[in-house]
DNA sequence: CATGAATGAGACTTCATTCAT
DNA sequence: CATGAATGAAGTCTCATTCAT
């Protein structure tokens, strides 16, 4: 599975045959074929495991962080460290493209986790605006997405360009950026 | 081309078919082998093309705009629109994403437009922190990496999800943020 | 004309595309159709032609010559010059060839060529014979045809290997050989 | 695989599509595929497998046979077994002059072979030589091209013209022209 | 559980041929 | 006469999928 894996996040659905997957794994296509019903099949399960790792990841620490900010640093590092260390998030961040226009129950799924994903960011944020951290006169929930597709964005860039981009620090700048605008105006408080 | 363009832009690479291609255009595939050799020169001609008008765009009215401000926002408003009232940038985000893993050639081609992009951005945020509209300790190259994939990720959204996600409220805000964090510190305030 | 029977000799009926032809004549496949009905139509026309200089060639010279000896010599020569010096025997060996099992109307014109080399050659033999240059204990049609496949032979190899090969030395040797074998035993010497 | 053999003797290697061979084979091309990576695989294992039965078939009998006279005429009834009983000429001939003009690395396998048979046929002739039953004034090694060409081409006569012609008695004429040649000079007369 | 063989649909590509201009 | 555009059949090859063993 880890193995399939790998070929979807390499060379995407359509370029990862069940043959290569196969003899990358040491089996036979008949093995594959024993074990999941269908190409899709073994897709979906490969997409929900590290969809789930991700998710389940980030959300663990957060447990009931109180910090919004701690807790958008958190959910950065995780992703670099998805990025660069695993290929959680390659898989997810190419598959997700590549079914937009070809897969449509693919592009439900990833558009739920995406859904999911905004909502949890959305929360974090409120959570801070409530707290007085942040300033409430944005919508969290478009910076929720704002900041979800800066950090995919990011690691496109990275996939494509890994020599020339250092991905941790675009998303260090990143982060620098959106807490600066974030942060609640005036009066007294200074960030950090 | 128009067509095929569309179609790349719709179903990627390995999605249009020649064949679907030939149907959309309403010709036959022999037809397009006329007037292309291959499908990759197709593809390229494809990729040229809106690349070039993109870039084109964004360069053109830009020509000796001294405020870095209005330049960044101008960028911004000609990706919206290539985002949303044409395909130029679904094709281009689609097959960069897609031939990451599957096609050197055409990902070193997109990786050498995306290096013009991030440069051409540093030179207007340079131009900016020269003029002091903009604070001098941030690396431009770095900083105009964030705006790249920002803009990228929030179109990735919008594909994705367009019934839920607001395109020009996701760049608009961005902007705002990427704007204030970048904005020179009115005088006293030191950051980090 | 001399560049489609060059292509032709080059790649073979197959091999030679129309569109690589009218390229080669700086022509365009339309200019070709305008002239000859289909592609075998220029294959015959290129055939016939190279055929008909063959047999004019070998025959002209040869009037009345009353020697056979010479006559046969003649021939070798013929042959050998219109294997390295011009595409005329290349043409026909290889399409011969190739028309074997695939085109039978084509396959029967390269018999009936065959079939008058060898009653050419046959008659050459048999007025030796009757001269009383030759034996005449050998049939003059089997040794037409043996004279007829050996230089062919030769000159295939020839084709193959011409850095190895040395056309006229094969044919010379061939031929030596082939008038020691055919010559009047001397008087006594009676050989099988 | 003799199905193939089969087809690729009788229709050449362009003439043979993979859709007749497994036609005729009673499979589906997908069949084919599974067992060659390439239809250019399938014919050569289809010459590697005839050429390896002929030239076993030639120099096994031959062991250490003494008689220089004998081995030859060994050798050309191997040719004409091989050309009329099974396929194996046939489809060695008529793929190495197909092979002339379009596919360089099937003819350099030719021509290796055709090299080998000649050194082979050399090697008899010189022992001949030595032997004293052949005379010593010719080049063994142009000798044996002559005889590998005089056979070739003797052949594709009779596989153009199988009606007409007579294999066997070319054969045995042309080996008898040969040998007549090649015996030692009994003592006095000498040919230039 | 796993394999090896096979299938069939569909992809890309070539090419002889036609035809309006 | 010639061109450029187009067609459609046929060819090579890939791949998800099935199945007897």
């Amino acid at each position: 599975m880890d193995i399939a894996i790998d070929c979807f996040a390499r060379y995407g659905y359509q370029g990862a045959s069940i043959d290569r997957i196969a003899k990358a794994a040491g089996l036979t296509k008949g093995a594959i074929y024993y074990h999941f019903k269908d190409k899709e099949e073994l897709l979906f399960e490969a997409v929900k495991n590290r969809v789930g790792q991700f998710e389940r990841r980030v959300t663990a620490d957060l447990g009931g962080m109180p910090d919004a900010v701690a807790a958008l640093k958190r959910v950065t590092d995780v992703c670099l460290e998805h990025a660069t260390k695993s290929n959680h998030r390659r898989l997810i961040v190419t598959l997700m493209v590549e079914a937009l226009g070809t897969n449509a129950r693919l592009s439900a799924q990833f558009r739920d986790m995406m859904r999911r994903f905004r909502a949890f960011l959305s929360g974090v944020i409120e959570v801070g605006q409530r707290s007085g951290v942040f300033r409430a006169d944005v919508s969290a929930v478009t910076a929720a997405g704002v900041y979800a597709g800066a950090v995919m964005g990011a690691e496109i860039e990275y996939y494509q360009d890994p020599d020339t981009i250092d991905l941790g620090q675009y998303l260090r700048t990143f982060l620098d950026s959106y807490l600066t605008w974030l942060a609640a105006p005036v009066r007294l408080a200074g960030r950090k």
